[in-house]
DNA sequence: CATCTTGGTTAACACCATTCACGGTAAACG
DNA sequence: CGTTTACCGTGAATGGTGTTAACCAAGATG
């Protein structure tokens, strides 16, 4: 019954427009500039009230703005994790974690927007995007490689909190889950952990609450990804990826 | 030369209205209202101009806000810390640990005011208010009464990064650190490391970036709490301590 | 008493999101 | 082909924001 023969010219040029919305916020973001209707309809040579034929509101535009900075983010993600060898998913997350936290070193208010961006518990619309995240999917997705490569313990599904069973059997947060067999989703529960560990620090020091010598010598950083290489089954490996981080990071103070 | 002898009646007016500002733009917020100088002004029966008085701009009546906001969260945390004695400090942080995600969850907007404020590295004004923060004081000091009693181990000053020696010697972040021994400042950074965990797990909660029944059953603060015993000298109490983490949770899930 | 400082006012500017009534134009349909 | 309809933009208006400038009254000060 659904026919899509090809897109009718309106069709195409509606999708163009929308683009353009997406790609005008964005530049106007990195640009430094405030992100509102006005100023974006303004850059597209348009008034404000003609954005509402695209988007439904104001935190529409946010939203949809977020998920394409995260979208682009990850790419650079994946950009500094090939760097490494495809077979070697430990070094890839390392350097990409790195690249994670550049990113939210020198874009604060872009990670500010994507990752501090406030979602009620009820609004489900919201959480739907979120769930698509890309940069989620990312992550899971090289700690599953790593998992396999290493093989490190997980807790089995009746270790878990019920609630949390329940949360990884069906997640509700990004995560590439699809491909991991039910019994192995205890892998989920450790990206939780490990996830929030980075976020933590990441995220304290992209916001600015940390001591900027701190933020400067990355050994806060450096620590909680030190800590994290055991759990992952990576202890035998320690040396090799202390120096992988220590390489990226130093990549990134010279960049600097 | 600086006398002081008595505030003059033009002070004492001065101090209250300005006293009152804070107090109108606190009960704002927690009214859910949005925090704007005009909102402000208008519940103290002025108007919105007149505030410049007061404050040099928007984000300094933020600022105030957020420190004052901070002091009573403090306040709570420490009431919630009573429910055990004194000479029990470990009880006493977990209570408070609690009570502080308990805050931020049901506060998400206060929260992100006071923890997710975006502080620029060059902005010293903020800074310097930064590092009067009533919370973190109170929980360096229980950390410090926790190591008065347990002697959890912490790195010599010659093995920490060269950087980070000076940021906890001379600590630009809130920590009541004047009565902790030079050679002793290492528990800032096992203070640093602690704190940068629980601020992950929390703030992704209370921003939402959650499974909503990972936050429900809080699982994940409870694990990267427990995980936090040990490096804290509190191994031998993991059950005991459990048992408080435990109760203390349950309060909050009756509360709601 | 005259002067100056302080703390408020009103008016105005430049933004902001959002809604509504309208019009032109291009697609869709009979 | 002509007519209708749906879409995409406009301008005008509403009510909100922070912020500045000119002004003014009352209290403090010489």
């Amino acid at each position: 019954m659904p026919v899509l023969p090809q897109p009718t010219r309106r069709e195409r040029q509606r999708e163009a427009t929308y683009d353009e919305i997406v790609r005008v916020s964005t530049q106007l973001l990195t640009d430094g500039a405030e992100l509102s209707l006005r100023a974006v309809a303004s850059r597209m040579g348009m008034t404000a009230p003609a954005l509402y034929r695209y988007v439904a509101n104001y935190q529409e535009l946010v939203d949809l703005v977020a998920f394409e900075l995260d979208k682009a983010a990850t790419q650079d993600f994946m950009a500094a994790a090939e760097s490494y060898l495809e077979d070697d998913p430990a070094a890839r997350l390392c350097a990409a974690c790195v690249a994670f936290r550049r990113w939210a070193l020198t874009r604060p208010r872009e990670f500010a927007l994507v990752f501090a961006n406030p979602i009620g518990s009820e609004d489900s619309e919201r959480r739907e995007l979120l769930t698509l995240s890309t940069s989620g999917h990312y992550f899971t997705d090289l700690l599953y490689q790593i998992w396999e490569l290493y093989q490190f313990p997980y807790p089995a599904l009746d270790d878990l909190d019920p609630i949390v069973r329940d949360a990884v059997l069906d997640p509700l947060i990004p995560a590439k889950a699809d491909h991991i067999e039910p019994e192995d989703r205890g892998i989920l529960w450790i990206y939780m952990r490990s996830w929030s560990a980075l976020y933590g620090v990441v995220t304290l020091e992209s916001t600015g609450h940390c001591d900027p010598r701190v933020i400067e010598s990355a050994a806060l950083f450096r620590a909680t990804m030190l800590d994290w290489l055991e759990p992952l089954g990576l202890g035998a490996e320690t040396e090799r990826l202390t120096a992988v981080l220590d390489a990226e990071l130093a990549r990134d103070r010279s960049q600097r």
